[in-house]
DNA sequence: AAGTGGTCTAGACCACTCT
DNA sequence: GAGTGGTCTAGACCACTTG
């Protein structure tokens, strides 16, 4: 059916033949050529495809997996990943007694505009691009826990002025992914601390000047475009975070 | 001169044996068959001495070195990791302009004691074991920036008890390496935001009930004792921390 | 039974480090 | 040059999943 492809990997000097070939994978990968949630060839193709070792094709294979594009499952294939879907933002906080729970979403502001100066910065556009902002509130049991302002570059995610936000759901990955075939790979979180203003206060329903934390975010697809600049603050006294050393 | 150990390797049902193969070279580590510091024989001495191949050999490495047990350099060798010894504390905090700095240590008390129950749970002893507690400040540029409170096992750290603060150095890990044999391997840390009480305010030079940051610490040896549990204060507006997602 | 990824082997050759 | 870890190969066999 579809033809072999037989690009033989050429190593650049100083890199290994693996290294090659996973970044050739890559491409074929953000190229589209297999969607998320598909399967790539089976090993022993792919190898031949390549012209290297089953050991070499391997060794390619695990690297991407590490890095989160792909995941191997024994007996059924390799896939390409869906990209990142929770509330991963939740692991940040413990609010009593709801732990697994996916928040509800409520949009309170939806514009057209230009970037600010952090945001251009963040998402990596020009200054004074076009871009849309969001206001988002996030409930748990009934409870405002979370408010965030969240920055997307504008051609790309045209479709979300024309869709009404109560149509979007509860996980803005998910809906970016089905509407506008984006797919968020890989966030970088950055947490401070710091005192809320009066606006931010009454939306979460605490005192003004109450203590907070910050998170500020940049997501990046499976081509390592920034497609997200959002912050987000909650009640100081509710984080909670763990980290492992070695 | 030292005979071939010839340690043949079994893998119970279920494992591989490469997975086998860790274990069973953690433990010669462990018992101190090769101190911190000091290469492990070479890749094809010990595939031999365990009657595997190369490729699974070197698979067992590669577990031990991601779990930072083991470190391999080009060309050098495999060597024996010392354990942490940096200020790693300090990587949650920005002090302006002294990034790279160790910073002093002023011990400000130092009692055996019987463990309060949250030491004792934490550190995996008894109730009302004996342990040696310290408060220490920690200082940037003259400035106090970390107050601490550390609980220690104590038979095991007794030495601690017979050396003068004022000789311990700035570096805790690198010390209790130096003078208790003990070399921590791993750590945990929680991170929370809470109020300073009165005499940790006086101590860090912070108005009373100043927002701070306590991480709580749980450090572990090479077999993966808990050897230490610690708890530090600062100002929550130093905090800043990044984290990457995938 | 057929297809997939996971393990293991045996051996060749390369790149880095030290003397 | 001798010793170390790093790469790559070619092939055998095992374990998991699905029809």
């Amino acid at each position: 059916m579809s033809q072999p492809q037989l690009t033989v990997i050429q190593p650049e000097p100083g890199q290994n033949r693996y290294g090659a070939l996973a970044a050739a994978l890559r491409e074929r990968v953000v190229a589209g050529e297999w969607p998320p949630g598909t399967a790539l060839p089976a090993e022993t193709r792919l190898a031949a495809e390549h012209g290297v070792a089953l050991g070499t094709l391997r060794r390619a294979l695990e690297l991407l997996s590490d890095q989160g594009l792909i995941e191997r499952r024994h007996g059924k294939g390799t896939f390409v990943r869906g990209g990142l879907t929770g509330a991963p933002m939740l692991r940040f906080f413990r609010f009593d007694d709801r732990q697994g729970e996916v928040p509800l979403s409520r949009i309170l502001a939806r514009q057209a505009m230009a970037a600010s100066s952090e945001a251009a910065r963040r998402l990596g556009v020009g200054r004074g691009e076009q871009a849309l902002r969001l206001q988002r509130l996030r409930l748990l049991g009934g409870q405002p826990r979370l408010l965030e302002e969240i920055w997307l570059p504008l051609p790309l995610f045209a479709p979300l002025l024309d869709i009404p936000p109560a149509e979007w759901g509860d996980l803005l990955y998910s809906f970016l992914a089905a509407r506008c075939g984006v797919v968020v790979a890989r966030a970088v979180d950055e947490i401070e601390f710091g005192n809320l203003d009066a606006t931010q206060a009454r939306a979460l329903e605490l005192p003004a000047a109450h203590p907070c934390v910050k998170v500020t975010r940049q997501a990046y697809d499976l081509a390592g475009r920034c497609v997200e600049f959002r912050m987000t603050w909650a009640d100081a006294f509710a984080f909670h975070y763990t980290v492992s050393i070695t």
